[in-house]
DNA sequence: TATGAATGAGTCTTCATTCAT
DNA sequence: AATGAATGAAGACTCATTCAT
C-alpha cells in the first residue's frame, strides 16, 4: 500500500478510535511511523486528509447503491434488495464512524467537504426513494406518495445517525458491530407499520437473519 | 444574577452560536466581560461549565416532562399532551441546541456527564413510553407492545438528532427555528402510520399548528 | 518596566544584533525568561512587536523633528540646528538599525505597517524641505527650487540607507557607532557642493565634530 | 540550456518576483518542473544557488565597467560614457533587484558571498573614480580630490540602495522599469553641483533621454 | 543526471489553567 | 469575589536537505 493510502487508512482508524478531535496529525504521524513532513508532503493539511477518507465513502456509497437505481425492474426478489441494501447502510456507517460521529462538527470547519457530503447524501436519498419505490409496487409496503417521502427521511435519519445517537446512550465508549445491527432491526421497525400481509414476512426473515448476529 | 448563572448563560449563549470547540474559556470571560481568573473561581474547568449547563437541561427536562407521567389518568385531552410534549421537546432542542449538535464529543470527554445523560434519557424515554401508552388507552393509536416500544426509540432518537441531522444537510450553518418545527413535523409523520381515524384527525390538526409557524 | 515594554525592547536588541528574520519569538521569550504564551498575551503575533517597536521610532521620529518646522525664525543659529538634526538622525539609525538594514522585506509583510512608515517618512521629508529652506534664506546654500527637492531626497536617501549600505560594504557584520558617524559626514559631503562661503565653515566646524568622535 | 544554469535563472526570476525570502528549493523546483532532489545535485544548498545569481551578476559588472577603465584616453565622448555607464548599472539593478532589495539579509548569511560582493564593489568604485576622473579632465565637472571621493560614494550609495529605498517608499509592491529610470535621474541631481557649464548640457541631454522613458 | 518520497528540527500560535495580588 | 499576568504543553504546518532508486 502507498503512503497516502497508509495515511488515509491509519487516519480512519484513529479517528474512528478516539474520535478525529482527539487526534492530530502528529498522532497519525506517529502511529504510522513516519514522519510529520512525510504526512505533510502526501496532504497540505488535516481537513484534506479528511477529505481523502471521504471521497473513498462517496465512492463505496456510489459502487453500493447506484445498481440498484438504474433497474426498474429489481433483478433480485425484495428483501434480497432490501437486505443488501442494509447491510450497505451498515457496512458504510461502522467504517466510517467517527465521520457520523462529528458530522456537525466536521462539515462545519469545510465548506467543499460539506457541498460533497451534501451531494452525495441527496442521491443516497433519491436511491431510497427509489427503493422505497420498488416495494411499494411490488407489493410489500402501502402508502401515499407524502408518506413514502416521510418514511425515506426517517429512513435517512436513522442511518444516519444511529451510530452518534447510540454513542451518546451507551455507558462504555466503544461501539460494537452489534450495536449497528440494532441499527439495522430499528430500521426495519420502521418500516413495519406500513408493510402488506407479504411484506411482513420478509421483514420477519430479515429480522431473523440481523438477530442471528447480535 | 450571580456570576456562576451569568457565567452559564453566558456560555450556553456562545457555544449555540459558534459550537463548543470554537469558543475557548477566555471568550467567554470577555464576553462577560469578567477575568479568566473570575471564571476559575466559579468553575473549576471548562468541563464543569458544560455540566453546569447540563444540570439546567436536565431540570428543564424533568419539569416538563415528569408531571404527564405521574398522572395514568391524564389530566389533559390527547392532543394537548402531545402539543406540550412536542412543544417542550422543541423549546429543549432550540435551547440547548450545542448540545445537541456536539453529543458524541462532548459526552466522550467527560464520563461523569455521560452517565447524566444516560440517566436523564431514560427517564426521558420511561416517560414518552408512558405518552404513547396513553395515546393508545385514549384509542389514538394501535399498535402492539413491542411497536410501542419501537415507535417510541424512532421518535427519541428523531428528537435528539434532529439538530445534528440537519446541521449536516443544510447548506448554511446558521439553525433557525424554522428547521426545528420542521422536525416536530417529522415526529408527526413517524405516529401517523399508527393513528386511528381519531388519531389522525388530531395529528392534522397539529400539523396545521406546526406549518403555521414555519 | 511592564512585560509589554520589556517584550519590545528586548526584540528590538534582538533584531539589532541578529536581524529580524533569524529572531523567532521563542528566542524573545526564552531572551527575556518569559513563556510563549506570556508574550503572545501581550501580542497578538510577530508583527504586532514589530508594530510596537515602530511606533516607539515614529513617537522618537516626531519629537525629534517636530519642533523645527514649526519655527520659521529658527531660535538656534543654522550649524547648531543641523548639528543638532544629524544627531536625531544618528540617534534613530542607530537605535533602529535593524529596520533600516531590513526595511523591504519588513515592509512587504506588513500593509499597515507599510502606511504608517510612509507617513512617517513623507513627513520627515518635509522637515528636511524645511530645514534646508532655512538655510538657503540664512545665506548658507544656493541652490534653486528643484535642485532644494533633488538635495532633500539625496539627504533623505543617504540617510535612510547608510546603515543597509555599511552593513553590506564592510568586512565584519558589527555596526558600530564609528559607521554611523561616518554616514554624518557623508551627508554633509552631499551639501558641501551648494554651500555658500559661510555655509562651507560651518560644514567645516561640524565634520570637525564628527571627525572627533571617530 | 543546463539544468544548473536553468536553477541558477529561474530562481533569479522568482526571487525577483517574490523575494528570496518567500521562493523556497522547491518553489524553484516546481517551476522548473525539475524534482527538489535534481536541484540538490546541482546545488549542494540555496546559499549556493545565490552565489550562482551572484557570480553571473560579478561578471555582467566586470564586462560593463572593466573596458573603460582600462583605456585612459576614452574612446567615446565624455555625455556617451556617462550614458553607457548609468544604462549598466540601470541593467544590473533591474536584473538583480531581489539582490539589492535584501542586501544585509543575503550577506549576512553566508560570509563567503559577502567578501566577494565587498570585491565587487570595491573594484566598482574604483571604476566610478576612474571615471569622475575622466570627466574631470575633459571638463565636464569641477572638484577637488577629496571632493570627487565623497560624490563618486554617494553615486555609489545611491545606485546600490535606490531599489531598497523605492520599495519602502512606493504604496504597491511592485518595482517597474520607471522606478529605476528615476534613479538614474537623481543619479544626475547628484552630480550637477559639480557641472561645468558644458557639463550642465551634457546631464541636460542625459535627463531628456531617461525622462522621455518613465 | 534525475526522481520523488522521506526527514526532523523548527516556526508561529493557541488555550485551558494557575497564581500572586 | 475578582483581577489579569503568566504558564507550558501541544497543535498545525514548513522547508532545507537527504537518500534509495
Amino acid at each position: 500500500m502507498k503512503t497516502k493510502d497508509r495515511i488515509i487508512h491509519g487516519a480512519l482508524e484513529l479517528f474512528n478510535k478516539n474520535g478525529e478531535r482527539n487526534i492530530t496529525t502528529n498522532h497519525i504521524a506517529a502511529y504510522l511511523e513516519i514522519s510529520p513532513g512525510n504526512l505533510y508532503y502526501h496532504f497540505r493539511n488535516k481537513e484534506e486528509i479528511i477529505n481523502g477518507i471521504f471521497d473513498n465513502y462517496a465512492q463505496e456509497l456510489k459502487t453500493r447503491f447506484q445498481p440498484m437505481v438504474e433497474n426498474e425492474q429489481p433483478v433480485m426478489p425484495s428483501a434480497q434488495i432490501m437486505l443488501s441494501y442494509l447491510d450497505s447502510i451498515f457496512v458504510l456507517m461502522w467504517n466510517y464512524r467517527f465521520f457520523y460521529a462529528n458530522l456537525p462538527d466536521i462539515l462545519s470547519r469545510d465548506f467543499g467537504l460539506k457541498q460533497k457530503y451534501t451531494n452525495a447524501q441527496e442521491s443516497l436519498n433519491d436511491n431510497l426513494i427509489g427503493i422505497m419505490n420498488g416495494f411499494r409496487t411490488s407489493g410489500l409496503i402501502t402508502l401515499e406518495d407524502d408518506e413514502l417521502l416521510a418514511l425515506t427521511k426517517t429512513l435517512h435519519l436513522v442511518s444516519s445517525c444511529w451510530i452518534s445517537y447510540q454513542t451518546a446512550q451507551l455507558s462504555d465508549k466503544e461501539i460494537t458491530e452489534a450495536v449497528v445491527y440494532q441499527g439495522m432491526l430499528q430500521m426495519l421497525n420502521v418500516v413495519r407499520p406500513m408493510a402488506t400481509e407479504q411484506g411482513r414476512k420478509q421483514i420477519l426473515e430479515l429480522e431473523a437473519h440481523y438477530k442471528g448476529r447480535l
